[in-house]
DNA sequence: ACTTATGGATAGTATCACTATCCACAGAAC
DNA sequence: GTTCTGTGGATAGTGATACTATCCATAAGT
């Protein structure tokens, strides 16, 4: 297939898949003559998985395409390949403010606790603790005390997905998977919460002391 | 306390304030004279606050200001304001895919299954909607069947969130809390999802087939 | 008196993610 | 075999976003 058929078929200008390629996010296609090359259907599904990192998880181009680096990085064990995809989607580092010693400490506890096995670089440590940190720096460090349950939470949802991820038939495939589950998963149980709140909200504040209506 | 020490007690540079003050963000302080204003603890928790939503939650400054606004519309009852909110931060819509019509089925149908009491123009439906469309373009769609224990993970976490959030002692601290809460806390189950992740591809993947450290 | 800080306005900058335009040439259609 | 659309490759330009920089008259602190 040419780049005109790739662009119909993916929904993508073609001005927009030549910027991808010159930016090595999608790899050149085979040339059949010096200015004439052939994409096949690994295009096309790469494309669709840079459109989703970009629209769905709203990552900047540079991280997609350390996102997909470390997706074609064959050459290391699956785990550590996964870790490799966690650290390209970490978001950039904050400074580390007053409480983050407290916050970090609670964050180690927990994973201890827990009996978690990380790598004590993991960068998902430093997210969390700046985002324990920030909430204490909000006055809502309260919302921080039932780390436990988030953690019961998650917990069981990893298992499911990494489960699920692992069955499938090729390693390249199981990256591919755990790229898509974590990004674009997080955005499900990112709506699927907003849901849940607004039900609960309904049923708990719908008519509630504090209700301006019924007041 | 003048412009210099809202500056210095939040680490936001005076012109970056002044910005958020032209933008509309910051509610100018209270002129003493023509060319000075004294601002108050109320501009520094806001000053923090639109600094979160910023750097935790990546929200752009249109968006902050549009929360912001639903945060301060104090003639609403609580749950609609919340709901306010969740609108504010519902991400833009893309359009509609060839899955949309089964997605948004998919998603009607839990809804409805679960007892979920949610306005039918919920922001977040159409955002699960199109997060599981795409994950039928991705040809991940069977992320997406076990949708019923991600719903059951997060009614139990929106459970909590909102009872903690309600025990506030007045609205307006309730209303920054579901904000606090709805943002940071998106951040803080993402980050430990990431831990969970690691944790349990170690378990599972460590060594297991596949693995290319094993063969 | 004099240095520093302030409120308000206006203009400039850096980054990002594309778009637009150009070119010589390929392939397909007549 | 020529004409017309499509192509790979390169280079330059655009629009949006989030600040920064500068200026000014005036106020505060020393």
């Amino acid at each position: 297939m040419r780049i005109g058929e790739l662009s119909r078929r993916s929904g993508v200008s073609v001005p927009t898949i030549k910027f991808y390629l010159r930016e090595g996010l999608l790899p050149p296609g085979e040339l059949t003559s010096p200015n004439q090359a052939d994409y096949a259907d690994a295009h096309l599904r790469r494309l669709r998985l840079i459109r989703a990192l970009i629209d769905l998880a709203g990552l900047p181009v540079v991280r997609v395409k350390e996102v997909l680096e470390s997706l074609d990085s064959d050459d290391q064990a699956l785990h550590h390949r996964i870790g490799a995809v966690h650290r390209a989607l970490a978001p950039p580092r904050q400074p580390a403010e007053d409480d983050g010693a407290r916050a970090e400490a609670q964050v180690r506890e927990l994973i201890e606790k827990r009996g978690w096995t990380i790598e004590p670089d993991a960068p998902a440590i430093g997210t969390l603790a700046e985002t324990i940190a920030a909430l204490y720096a909000l006055g809502q460090g309260d919302l921080a005390a039932d780390l436990d349950s988030y953690a019961d939470a998650v917990e069981r949802l990893a298992e499911r997905e990494v489960a699920a991820v692992a069955s499938r038939p090729d390693t390249d495939r199981i990256a591919e998977s755990v790229v898509v589950g974590t990004i674009v998963g997080e955005r499900l149980i990112t709506a699927l919460r907003l849901l849940a709140q607004e039900h609960v909200s309904a049923r708990l504040l719908g008519s509630a002391p504090g209700d301006s209506q019924s007041e």
